[in-house]
RNA sequence: GGCCCCGUAGCUCAGCUGGAUAGAGCAGCUGACUUCUAAUCAGCAGGCCACAGGUUCGAAUCCUGUCGGGGUCACCA
């Protein structure tokens, strides 16, 4: 299409120094306005001082010429819409058939290197139900990412530095003492979970009793290490169960006394963005301890922030946000050409101060794109759920997924964009499963399967010769033009950085192809399998085997698993 | 009070960075399997796209304001 308008360009008919970066091609929304549409000369009027009509009608007079147009109306204030040649559709089939589920991969990434970085629970215990959509989403959106190639790492940000491992350490410490045959004191604000129980029974194993009645200072080191490896093996393990396999821990402990702090901040200094102040306090109620403290600050205000913001406390010592600059610090040196943050939406008061820091760092370089997943809202049989500390009866993710599965975990976590607020009930995925979308979707993959064995499992290379041409009936014409939309869809998805407009695809597509099938039980003459139309009947089933591979290379996408029967 | 997200059918949500008559799924009503899985399909009904302005050939989409819902707000990570 561009090469058209250039050459309307060089032609003469249009102006030069148009940009085109506004025009659009693709398929209307009604198909009785053919297969694609255009707004080339609509948006392009007003630059070229014409009338969209007439830029509209060379344009259609040199699109005529491609063999692959069948027709190009001029049509209302200037749409340009094409009728395409079914050749083209009806040849998407074997080439689904011989790249399979890579039909659809780009190279729109070019390999650019990005660092996907999500889940990051403090590691105090395991992952817990309101973790699992930033896990699902983050993993998702590292795949999208891929499949459009780009060079994707996943990463997960230990929080193994502040004030929170050393309650886990106290905490630990009582299961320790417990295991020692100590009544253990967990005092308000410890951790009283049961997984740190069998904790304390390995560090008994470790130590004996001998660090029973002993001062912190004689523990506590150790036991910050031994619970937050604890800790992780068991958030590996969690997120196993969910799919997530990540490629990069990278501790925040380790930022600490290596120097890279304060490499950070100084690269900061160095571009005039560190001075000591005072802040102004909050605008609105003032809180009642607030007071005036001088700080080192970071002037994040110079990158679009609302307020500078604090590097070191009063007493001298870092905020947590000097590591995490630290830490986007590294990233940048590692090479990465983007960064991706997964955050849960009670953390998007970090956002403007982290893309600050990052933009300050790479000097504008490096795009850091911040996704907020909203909180998800448990519902047990529609009644919000409220989970306590103290009733100890949060819901893990583990307990979700053995509860209801991974497919549908995530799939359901999918099927919503991230920034909207998600109700999930229990009560609903559990008992009317059938109603939810995955299976659905599962179950086209299932059903093509099925006619496929129905017919002796034909195999991909001998689908590939079959005479498409004969799929003509505007039912086949639906399915193969949904097929067509793939490739395209997976690359917006990228780009958005919306993993969610996989799920909506697929949907679609399993409803084209469910809708299809089902014309055969009306109308025989459009089942699959004709005895007596063989040619016609491989045509139609390395059809449908192409629509197993587009929604098999979907669902591995999103981390879901194709299935070959439902039952 | 400042900032961020959300507001679309009774409910849960899409809407392809501004396109043609706003779409699905549940729920409701009518129908469709002696055949490749009915975990399916076809149809009906359901809408001041929160509200008011603005930008232009054209707005659910972009801008401003208002009203609702959620989140967050100086040494906690």
């Amino acid at each position: 299409m561009i090469e058209k308008l250039e050459a309307l360009t060089a032609a003469g008919t249009l102006p030069d120094g148009l940009s085109f970066a506004n025009v659009t091609v693709e398929p209307p929304r009604d198909a009785l306005h053919g297969d694609l549409a255009t707004n080339a000369a609509m948006v392009l009027a007003k630059p070229a001082k014409m009338k969209p009509r007439d830029i509209a009608e060379a344009l259609a007079g040199l699109l005529a010429e491609d063999a692959r147009v069948l027709s190009a109306d001029v049509a209302g204030p200037g749409f340009l819409n094409l009728r395409i040649d079914p050749a083209v559709f009806q040849g998407l089939i074997p080439e689904i058939l011989t790249k399979g589920t890579d039909f659809g991969r780009s190279n729109i990434g070019a390999g650019r290197k990005v660092n996907v970085e999500f889940v990051s629970t403090n590691p105090t215990g395991p992952i817990h139900v309101g973790h699992t959509r930033g896990a699902v989403f983050g993993d998702a959106l590292a795949s999208v990412l891929d499949f459009a190639g780009y060079n994707v790492t996943r990463e997960y940000y230990i929080n193994d530095g502040g004030a929170q491992v050393d309650v886990l350490a106290r905490s630990a410490y009582e299961r320790y003492r417990e295991a020692c045959g100590h009544a253990p004191e967990i005092a308000e604000g410890l951790y009283p979970g049961d997984y740190l129980i069998p904790v304390g029974e390995a560090l008994k194993e470790k130590y004996g009793d001998s660090l029973i009645d002993k001062p912190e200072s004689e523990w506590l080191a150790d036991f910050r290490l031994f619970a937050t490896d604890a800790m992780m093996d068991l958030i590996r393990h969690d997120l196993a169960l969910l799919g997530v396999e990540m490629d990069s821990y990278f501790s925040e402990k380790s930022l600490y006394g290596s120097g890279k702090i304060e490499a950070a901040i100084a690269s900061l200094d160095a571009k005039g963005l560190i001075y000591t102040g005072t802040l102004p306090p909050p605008k609105g109620k003032l809180p009642e301890d607030w007071e005036a403290r001088e700080q080192t600050l970071f002037r994040s205000t110079e990158h679009g922030d609302d307020v500078d913001r604090p590097v070191q406390k009063s007493d001298g010592s870092w905020t947590y946000f000097a590591p995490d600059i630290a830490y986007h610090y590294d990233k940048i040196e590692r090479g990465f050409d983007e960064l991706i943050d997964v955050f849960g939406a009670d953390h998007g008061g970090y956002v403007k101060r982290m893309k600050a820091a990052v933009s300050a760092l790479s000097g504008g370089e490096v795009p850091l794109d911040i996704k907020l997943c909203q909180l998800v809202r448990l519902l047990k049989n529609g009644e919000p759920f409220k989970m306590s500390k103290r009733a100890n009866n949060f819901i893990l993710l583990s307990d979700v997924v053995e509860q209801v599965g991974r497919d549908v975990t995530r799939f359901v976590m999918l099927t919503r964009k991230n920034d909207a607020q998600l109700d999930f009930d229990f009560a609903k995925a559990l008992e009317q499963s059938k109603d939810n979308p995955v299976f659905y979707v599962q179950y086209a993959h299932a059903r093509v399967h099925s006619v496929l064995s129905k017919a002796g499992t034909p195999s991909d290379s001998a689908l590939q010769a079959a005479d498409t041409s004969l799929l003509t009936n505007p039912a086949e014409m639906a399915l193969l033009k949904k097929l067509a939309e793939w490739p395209r869809l997976a690359q917006l998805a990228a780009t958005h950085h919306e993993p969610h407009r996989i799920a909506f695809y697929l949907f679609e597509l399993a409803s084209e192809f469910h809708a299809l099938q089902h014309l055969g039980k009306v109308d025989g003459a459009l089942r699959f399998i004709l005895a007596d139309q063989p040619a016609l009947s491989q045509a139609r089933l390395a059809m449908i085997r192409a629509v197993a591979v587009v929604i098999s290379a979907g669902l591995g996408i999103l981390g879901v698993t194709p299935r070959d029967e439902m039952r």
